[in-house]
DNA sequence: CCAGACGTTGTT
DNA sequence: GTCTGG
DNA sequence: CCAGACGTTGTT
DNA sequence: GTCTGG
């Protein structure tokens, strides 16, 4: 599961980090606290165009979707997209053989369950402040107004053994990739194993995590 | 045939 | 768009 | 964010 | 009207 994701960086940094560029309209500002139920606007490095940053909104809507009121009810809900399944959904299997993408994070939180309480953590990896989970886009065109929506999901597969011990419920994870692999990833020549193989567990050992305070994740403080 | 799903996991 | 369940 | 609920008891 | 669940 990843609903809670941040990118506490420049837009600068983005731009260094991926050799890649914001369109110039857009006015990005680090992100502290995401959330995927404020359906925001996310930077993105696409398949179709890695020279520039764009910037979709979380929450995948598949292009065969009719309405706004069916595009609404349906992107609450793939948020995430897992893995081991992608390839048979209707909602996720077009844009994982065809449209792939990189999401750019710097962390993300996880609750740790014990004894029916919960803790949040940040996770976060120890090498490299930016990292890119993988993810999968869509363009959807509403055809009462002609509005066209660029949306994506996030990847998860198995937790590794770190993440089995906070997100002690559901046991998944972002699909984290090695950077020296984003460039195959949104390779447009790779077969379904090559893609599951790109997808498994990231190594525990080059991940930290902490405790934070609930604090943060008052309605308030990251709606709106 | 035709209506309905199509998806994931849950802080205060 | 395509599959499934009734 | 925004659609949908807003309530209780307890059979096949 | 306000809260909750997705």
């Amino acid at each position: 599961m990843c609903f809670h994701n941040a990118l506490s960086v420049k837009a600068q940094d983005l731009e260094h980090r991926y050799k890649a560029k914001f369109n110039k309209d857009s006015h990005f500002e680090p992100i502290y606290h995401g959330y995927a139920f404020g359906f925001m606007l996310w930077p993105v490095i696409t398949n179709k165009n890695s020279k520039y940053i764009q910037e979709f909104n979380w929450g995948l809507i598949p292009s065969w979707v009719k309405t706004k009121n069916e595009a609404q009810k349906i992107r609450s809900c793939t948020f995430n997209a897992q893995v081991e399944t992608a390839f048979e959904k209707p909602s996720f299997r077009n844009a994982i053989k065809t449209k792939r993408c990189l999401i750019p994070s710097t962390g993300f939180f996880e609750w740790q369950t014990i004894k029916s309480k919960k803790y949040p953590y940040f996770i976060s990896l120890k090498e490299q402040q930016i990292f890119s989970m993988a993810g999968l886009w869509e363009e959807w065109i509403d055809k009462q107004t002609g509005e066209i929506l660029q949306t994506f999901s996030i990847l998860t597969t198995t937790a590794n053994p770190l993440m089995e011990k906070i997100h002690n419920t559901k046991k998944r994870m972002p699909v984290i990739l090695a950077s020296e692999l984003e460039t195959e990833w949104l390779s447009q020549t790779l077969t379904n194993d090559n893609i599951l193989a790109l997808c498994q567990p990231y190594n525990e050992n080059l991940m930290q995590a902490h405790t934070v305070s609930k604090l943060y994740f008052n309605r308030d403080k990251f709606l709106h």
